[in-house]
DNA sequence: TTCCTTGCAAACGATTTGCATTGGA
DNA sequence: TCCAATGCAAATCGTTTGCAAGGAA
């Protein structure tokens, strides 16, 4: 998945509803695109370094969630961080550090992949809730937290 | 588990770090202990009636958190919610409504339960993680919300 | 008395919004 | 030209904290 494609996919999405996909918004873009787990919108604000206000920046995330683009996570407290949606990034799991509060993305063999998918076939049985996507949020000690 | 049962395990719990256990903290236990899902701060605040300030009900969260009874979530944007911890309430999962944003505990059944913890098992191998708790969050629309 | 706990109000940090300006189709 | 997008500053919301008063050991 390069940085063009993702571009190409997202500009047609946006395109669907009318929305256009401008300089800032394709900043944002590259930035969740090259990075190694969801970022918060401060996060995404310095290493743009500056090229786009704070406010922008959260404008951007909303517009770009709404669109289904991104997808938002509340990992830590107080902090939403946003990562691209599956469709253009694959499927994934995060850890979470509980010391540092990062994010790292990583997936999951074939076989427990399938597991999951038993779980969550499950729960869609359910008749109290329509299962739609699932999460799995390990939470433990980065290697650079681990002493 | 009865109240009582919850009340005289937090009691020992918070004898051990010389906390008190006392009317406000015991309010907030119960109200915690007779939920169907995870509460945030003024859910709480609001379920006790003005018998306990919001400022009190944080600082009484954070307490009960740093001592091991409580555990927080952050399956909203800026909400973090909290809900006993497993040792007093049982090992289990969410389903959290994407439309209502409300959270519903769920448990699996053995078989699957044991599939989630090979896949938990799996991460634990991985050498740059250090895997402590796991939790499944599932997505999708409650039944009130799901027209 | 001593230290923990509480209540209130002020402070904070993340996020949102009003409004005037800019820029693309 | 016209409306979406932007930049700035002010407002909002959940949460935290300083400080003085209350309470238990």
């Amino acid at each position: 998945m390069s940085v063009a494609s993702h571009h190409r996919q997202v500009e047609s999405r946006l395109a669907e509803s009318d929305v256009r996909y401008t300089a800032g918004r394709r900043a944002v873009v590259e930035v969740l695109g090259s990075a190694e787990g969801p970022l918060g919108a401060a996060e995404i604000h310095d290493r743009l370094e500056g090229q786009v206000p704070l406010s922008s920046v959260y404008r951007t995330l909303s517009v770009l969630e709404e669109a289904g683009v991104l997808i938002p996570h509340f990992a830590q407290k107080g902090l939403t961080r946003y990562e691209l949606a599956e469709w253009l990034r694959g499927h994934h799991h995060h850890l979470v550090c509980i010391q540092c509060g990062g994010v790292e993305d990583f997936t999951l063999p074939d076989d427990l992949e399938a597991d999951m998918d038993r779980i969550v076939r499950h729960i869609g049985g359910l008749a109290r809730f329509q299962a739609d996507t699932h999460s799995l949020e390990i939470e433990g000690r980065c290697a650079r937290c681990a002493t």
